[in-house]
DNA sequence: AACCCTTTGAAGGGG
DNA sequence: CCCCTTCAAAGGGTT
């Protein structure tokens, strides 16, 4: 069993993956090859940059055009949840989002009755809420955190947390429990909750004064009142998110599953019926599946109204449904995607989440070694709780489920020129503007930490104690695809890490998906096509940072290391399959 | 309808 | 111990 004491125990890695950057080697040397290239970039670049610049000023009023019509599910919800990290990640930097009241709760994400784990496409499993909670709780294996458990203390979050922390010093670690709750449909939120600030159509909770918010990104009506209220900046722009949790308690379905204590007192005491309100519609007061499982019946339920927890998931029907599908728990990078996807949507036109997910992979990279660890370490809680949940559970279980994975493209079996394989020189990346946006979207501010000292104390960010600035780049001659985990901490594995890993996978090494170069549409003014238009790779690294990754001094900082480090050692290898 | 694509990380099995 | 595979999310695109 893994130790939940806030983090220090396990690493889980959150230190390695820091920045792994392997591609731009690559591309760098591409560069360098192609002068011509390097020339349309500038060009690309500039263009980019007025580009994204007119991008976000035009997206926030075409998003707030936008936004309302849409309707509020999950993308919503997805968009939500963005900016409360992004609020979160304020608080935690203790930024410039002023939310002095409620500084110390760190975020717990409540599971709807719909978990995020579900796959069935209804009930999407996009949704999670963040709650504010104190975070040491969750961490607190079994009965330490649970004092509270017994006595639970409906509706007084100040009981909770009895330590008033400041928002600078709130615990970078902020837990966050993840589940889903996108079932529910708009309905009335809490009254507990800024109830006057509701929007009295929607019962989105809305934001007083816009001005408030950060001029920085551009917030949906919805999200911008999420933020705006020092509570309802937890929850989604429709209340209901925050519901998840029948005022009855957690009881989970799985007949298997003991209910840990530390879990209940998560559920249930947490999440009292005073916090949560009863589900506005019909929610299975019954109870509520830890968002990972999935019941087979849920997924054949073609809508949404469907009562998935009223079904035992065990006297269903055949052996298959005997066993709920229990789906993996999010890792660090997941739980950022979920979070940033909205995001990056919003800012560009591009829809594919091909391309959506590499621009969050570079977005991933670029974030700071306090940000990535505060996902790490949610993803550490969210798999503890996971195989709490699900103490026999193994990720095994799944394999065979998607039935998919055919995958023939072996990277050896199958040296080139394979039709199929061929996806390694397409790059998805927006055609017309990065859309990763620069300012506007986690931007400068965010980053710079006005209190990185506290970050970085806590245990959450174990990694951090490394060299990582000192010698970030040391990995990046490493032209593997994988080869995050060569930083990666003292404790966890790797002890090999420094040593040449490259060597070890000669054949492998380009497997799968390292794409290095990105293609940019040359020759695409005006026109836009979200498709992504292949005309000439171009290495990522070519672009400037701030197209991909929000511009802060410690990003820039450290992408200037790199680059300079690929450009005084460029890669002897590229791996790129030709052909 | 199912799968692909793309990303990173975790987990597990095999060598 | 290392490598490889699979899956987690997501949604437009492809088959």
């Amino acid at each position: 069993m893994p130790q939940l004491n806030g983090g220090g125990g396990d690493d889980l890695g959150a230190n390695d993956e820091m920045i792994s950057f392997k591609d731009e080697g690559e591309q760098e040397e591409k560069i360098s090859e192609n002068v011509s290239a390097e020339r349309d970039l500038d060009d690309v670049k500039s263009s980019l940059v007025n580009e994204s610049e007119n991008n976000s000023s035009s997206s926030d009023s075409e998003q707030a055009e936008r936004r309302p019509q849409t309707r509020p599910d999950s993308e919503s919800y997805e968009k939500t949840r963005d900016y409360f990290s992004e609020a979160l990640r304020r608080q935690q930097d203790g930024g410039f989002f002023k939310s002095p009241h409620y500084p110390g709760y760190p975020f717990l994400m409540i599971p709807d009755l719909t978990n995020p784990y579900l796959s069935n496409g209804s009930l999407s499993p996009s949704a999670r809420t963040y709650l504010q909670m104190k975070w040491p709780l969750l961490d607190v294996p079994g009965s330490a955190g649970l004092k509270d458990s017994r006595s639970p203390t409906p509706g007084h979050l100040s009981n909770k947390v009895p330590v008033v922390q400041h928002a600078h010093h709130v615990h970078p670690l902020t837990p966050l429990i993840t589940y889903s709750n996108e079932h529910f449909s708009p309905g009335t939120p809490p009254s507990h909750l800024s109830p006057e600030i509701l929007d009295p159509k929607t019962g989105i909770p809305r934001t007083p004064h816009p001005s408030e918010l950060s001029p920085y990104y551009p917030l949906s009506p919805g999200a911008v009142g999420s933020i705006a209220h020092p509570l309802s900046w937890l929850m989604p722009q429709q209340g209901q998110h925050m519901y998840s949790i029948p005022p009855g308690g957690f009881r989970h379905p799985y007949p298997a599953l003991a209910m840990n204590p530390s879990m209940s007192s998560l559920v249930s005491s947490r999440f009292s019926p005073h916090m949560v309100t009863p589900p506005p519609h019909s929610l299975h007061q019954t109870g509520i599946p830890h968002p990972a499982i999935v019941s087979p019946a849920i997924k054949q339920e073609p809508s949404g109204d469907i009562n998935p927890l009223s079904k035992s998931p065990v006297p269903a029907k055949k052996e298959e449904d005997k066993k709920p599908h229990i789906k993996k728990p999010l890792n660090a990078f997941m739980l950022y995607m979920k979070e940033m996807r909205a995001k990056v949507v919003a800012e560009c036109t591009l829809k594919e989440s091909a391309a959506i997910n590499q621009i969050l992979g570079r977005r991933w990279h670029s974030l700071s070694r306090e940000e990535q660890a505060k996902y790490y370490e949610l993803a550490r809680k969210e798999r503890q709780l996971h195989s709490q949940l699900y103490p026999g559970w193994s990720a095994r279980d799944n394999y065979g489920k998607r039935k998919k994975r055919k995958r023939e493209n072996k990277p050896d079996s199958k040296p080139e020129g394979k039709g199929p394989s061929k996806k390694q020189c397409v790059q998805y990346l927006p055609s017309e503007k990065m859309c990763d946006s620069p300012a506007s979207s986690h931007g400068s501010m965010l980053d710079s930490p006005a209190t990185p000292s506290a970050a970085l104390a806590s245990p959450a960010a174990p990694a951090a104690t490394h060299s990582e600035q000192a010698q970030p780049l040391s990995l990046t001659t490493k032209p593997e695809g994988r080869m995050q985990h060569h930083f990666s901490i003292p404790g966890k594995a790797s002890g090999s890490t420094s040593s040449s890993s490259s060597s070890s996978s000669s054949s492998s090494s380009t497997s799968s998906s390292s794409q290095p170069t990105i293609s940019i549409p040359v020759g695409t003014s005006g026109s836009q096509s979200n498709t992504p238009i292949l005309t000439r790779p171009i290495p990522f690294t070519s672009l400037h940072p701030s197209m991909l990754s929000p511009p802060s001094p410690f990003h820039q900082a450290a992408l200037h290391s790199h680059h300079a480090l690929f450009q005084s050692q460029p890669l002897s290898l590229v791996t790129k399959p030709t052909e």
